[in-house]
RNA sequence: GUACCUAUAGCUUAGCUGGAUAAAGCAUUUGGCUACGAACCAAAAGAUCGUGGGUUCAAAUCCCUCUAGGUGCACCA
């Protein structure tokens, strides 16, 4: 289609040049051209408005005249004007064919476009805080962060995901303290996060009493940056049985990562910001910490605590000035919720005195919008956050029993609601404009029908079925002889798309555009496979079909596995 | 106080680099399984696009006011 636009605006400069001598390049026609609301109006519009004031006469009128200068050749089967825009139908026929053999040429590798050329793409996130079981308030990030991992691979580039793990701060000082202090009350490796977790709420109710605990805190923290080894040891060991439930729900969801460093492997690295600042002179004293300022009247960015303690901050900078060096990135994405905005803002804005404008311009926050309850929002303090291992096996339970009430064929019915239900978990909350809050409600995300997961799920398990019915090897199938109905074309039209789609959704960050298209997608298929037999037609029919219902599968399955979704070829 | 984000059908949302009749799903009413999976398809009904101004040939979309909700704003991360 995109070959058929650079025509049509060749066509027209010649045109527009001619007759009224406007210049234009084929850059600005095509940014001119867009596609029209409705089907039957055609595949690629020209609105004339524009040229209205320039030209002194009604859109409607020089629409009509620049129809009647056009030459166009078969590429475009009809030209029509209505009400001040020129619509071009292109020639179907021709287009349906080639976009259909493209896509079966390249098979699963359809959608992939090298723009990246092996350039680096760091990826932050997930990045849960260690001694705390994860919850769903890091689901968000971790689809979210994982989606784009995958996307930017697909566009070519190379992904690297860093799990930036919240494991350094002044609030392990306090978990330390709470843990000396109530670790005989409880059998903690039975289960060590929730009991930790619980441990940090208690103490940190005491802390709000008596000042000193936190004033000790801040003690142990230091302690920790200056490598006490008692201390570190338990550090050490909270660490260690977080990573190990994390593994898990990694696992589970399908999610890797290039890297672990976390906060505390910038410890040693933070001098060297420090030292950077300090000599490019914006590093200044401000009420007994040190700051960067970075305007009048913003609060500044602080460096060092009064107490010469790093801040988070810090430790984020020692990461980009890191990054940069360790990975040449090409982009540097960081998912977090929008509570991070301003955060960000000052990172990135203190990150241009440490390293080159290269690697500051294409800093990137990507900010998504907060996990609420029906109840309100989720607090530890509270005891209403939502565990994620307990979420997913609700979620994954729940689906057991709808597929076990609709009834299956599938013998391994856990593997197929882990499939369903987990599917339906990711593909509930990327539907969603990531700015958008979510009020999270498992009833909910896991209804089958309409626009969610399993519909896309059992879409694409009807192309395989069908498929394998016909006993048809689809790779012998080359050529297409047939021509495609108004369905059919539709949906050719729309697969054509796909590779500008991803393109699309990796630019914005915008997953959702994603799970759009390929509800559409699915929806256009059922369309085709309700209103045209295919298995009792003729072969040119019923291969021409074929080679759709393989093609729209191609795509549903590369659709899904970007957002990390599996599919399962029988429900 | 100030900055940023959000507000579209009963509900959940899409559309927001201005363009043709505001697009879907759920719920409601109705029709379709002796063709390939009905977790499906089709039809009907449902919208003062939060309010009030402004810019424009043209505003859900851009600018301003106000309202409601959310989030951030110096030693937590």
């Amino acid at each position: 289609m995109e070959e058929i636009k650079k025509y049509i605006a060749k066509e027209l400069s010649k045109v527009l040049l001619n007759k009224y001598n406007i210049e234009m390049t084929l850059e600005e026609i095509i940014l001119m051209l867009e596609k029209p609301k409705d089907d039957n109006m055609g595949d690629i519009a020209l609105p004339c408005f524009k040229f209205a004031k320039v030209l002194k006469n009604s859109p409607m009128n020089i629409a009509n005249q620049i129809n009647e200068n056009l030459e166009i050749d078969n590429r475009i089967s009809k030209c029509e004007v209505v009400s001040g825009y020129i619509n071009f139908y292109t020639n179907s026929e021709k287009l349906c064919k080639s976009i259909l053999e493209n896509i079966i040429h390249k098979g699963n590798k359809y959608g992939y476009v090298n723009v990246g050329k092996g350039q680096n793409v760091t990826i932050d996130y997930s990045s849960p805080n260690i001694a705390k079981p994860f919850h769903l308030g890091h689901f968000r990030t971790t689809i979210i962060g994982r989606t784009l991992y995958n996307l930017y691979n697909e566009l070519g580039y190379n992904s690297i995901g860093i799990n930036h793990l919240g494991d350094w701060g002044r609030q392990f000082g306090l978990v330390i303290i709470g843990y000396e202090m109530f670790k005989d009350e409880y059998d903690i490796e039975k289960d060590p996060l929730h009991i930790l977790s619980e441990i940090y709420v208690r103490i940190n109710k005491l802390a709000k009493e008596d000042e000193s605990i936190f004033v000790k805190a801040s003690d142990n923290f230091k302690k920790l940056e200056e490598g006490d080894k008692e201390l570190l040891a338990l550090w050490q060991y909270f660490k260690d049985v977080s990573m190990k439930e994390y593994d898990r729900i990694y696992k589970i969801l399908g999610c890797k990562f290039d890297s672990f460093n976390g906060e505390a492997f910038y410890n040693d690295k933070m001098d060297e910001v420090v030292k950077i600042l300090d000599k490019k002179g914006v590093l200044v004293l401000s009420e007994g910490a040190k700051v960067v300022k970075l305007s009048e009247n913003e609060p500044p960015c602080i460096i060092l605590k009064s107490n010469g303690s790093t801040i988070y901050a810090t430790r984020d900078l020692a990461a980009v000035l890191y990054r940069s060096r360790t990975y040449d990135y090409a982009k540097s994405i960081y998912v977090t919720s929008y509570e991070q905005i301003h955060h960000f803002k000052q990172v990135f804005e203190v990150s241009k005195f440490l390293v080159d404008e290269k690697y500051t311009k294409e800093l990137v926050h990507v900010p998504y919008g907060m996990v609420r309850l029906k109840t309100g929002k989720m607090s530890s303090r509270e005891g209403t956050v939502v565990y994620l291992q307990d979420l997913i096996e609700e979620a994954i339970a729940k689906s057991k029993k709808i597929i076990e009430e609709k009834g299956t064929e599938v013998e391994d019915i856990d593997l197929l609601a882990k499939q369903i239900g987990i599917g339906a978990l990711i593909f509930n909350d990327l539907k969603h404009n990531k700015i958008k809050d979510i009020v999270f409600d498992l009833d909910e995300v896991l209804r089958f029908d309409g626009e969610t997961g399993p519909y896309i799920q059992y879409t694409y398990v009807r192309i395989f079925s069908l498929i394998n019915k016909s006993g048809i090897d689809i790779n012998t199938i080359k050529k297409v002889n047939y021509i495609f109905n108004e369905d059919e074309v539709k949906l050719i039209k729309l697969l054509d798309m796909f590779e500008d789609i991803i393109f699309e959704t990796a630019e914005n960050y915008e997953p959702s555009i994603l799970v759009r298209y390929i509800i559409d997608v699915a929806s256009n298929f059922s369309t085709f496979y309700n209103n045209n037999s295919i298995l009792v037609e003729d072969n040119n029919i019923k291969e021409a079909r074929l080679l759709l219902a393989n093609s729209t599968g191609i795509v549903i399955k590369k659709g899904l596995n970007l957002l990390g979704i599996e599919t399962p070829t029988k429900m």
